[in-house]
DNA sequence: TTGACATATGCTCATATGGGTATACGATGC
DNA sequence: GCATCGTATACCCATATGAGCATATGTCAA
């Protein structure tokens, strides 16, 4: 068991979207499949970096990718990132109105409950 | 501009929440305030490795600290993450059925628009 | 075949990680 | 004052990063 330093950027998607270049590719891939020459003037990386990304996009399972000529196409798959979402929204009350004031609710609810004895 | 391998943990929301024990540390705190020794006994980590999580935490602001006596009591600050919620929740169509099921209406929509010739 | 194009990989470098262990700091109680 | 608890920090280590640049691989065109 080598003493790992940080978890690999392919460990899961929490740690491939850390990278904001890598966001920024895949919120360009959201308008639909690109080459990645696309990509590479989209974003103005150099081209090796955008392929390394993409890389590690695809070992995720963030990308999937498809030969057109020379061309490698890479279109978005959104999937990879359902448990991102599926973590961060258990604290949206956090922040929302909405949560806000079902917690308001609850709190009233409580008291009521505590006031009339059990 | 010293040559920067990975982001530092530091540097956002996304990055910091990237560390499994650090998410951990966080679902934890959802059930409310806690001292760093009752999180260690939680996640069964060493001390040490705990307060430094936190500190990254603190440092993105995703956690609150308060002094109680010797302890140091520490609180969730959800606010942090929500940047992280607001990017995710863009790729949310990707799985969920309620969008998929508004994308063949749109699309239905679009080619009874083309039918028709502008 | 030869050459241009599109993409992937190889390498070096500076950096910061996260774990482990030891230790410093601060508050409390005797 | 002194021991002890609760927490933070310092240090060492192995690791993998991401950028930059060079180069390999693969595909089409003349």
């Amino acid at each position: 068991m080598p003493a790992m330093a940080r978890a690999a950027t392919t460990a899961d998607a929490f740690n491939a979207v850390a990278e904001p270049r890598r966001r920024e590719i895949l919120d360009a891939l959201a308008g639909g499949e690109r080459a990645v020459n696309d990509l590479v003037r989209l974003l103005g990386l150099a081209q090796p970096q955008v392929s390394k990304h993409l890389r590690v996009l695809r070992e995720v399972g963030a990308v999937d990718v498809r030969d057109e000529g020379r061309q490698r196409l890479y279109r978005l798959n959104g999937h990879a990132l359902r448990p991102i979402h599926d973590w961060v929204k258990n604290y949206e009350r956090s922040w929302s109105e909405r949560f806000e004031r079902l917690d308001v609710v609850l709190e009233e609810l409580k008291q009521k409950k505590e006031g009339n004895g059990s």
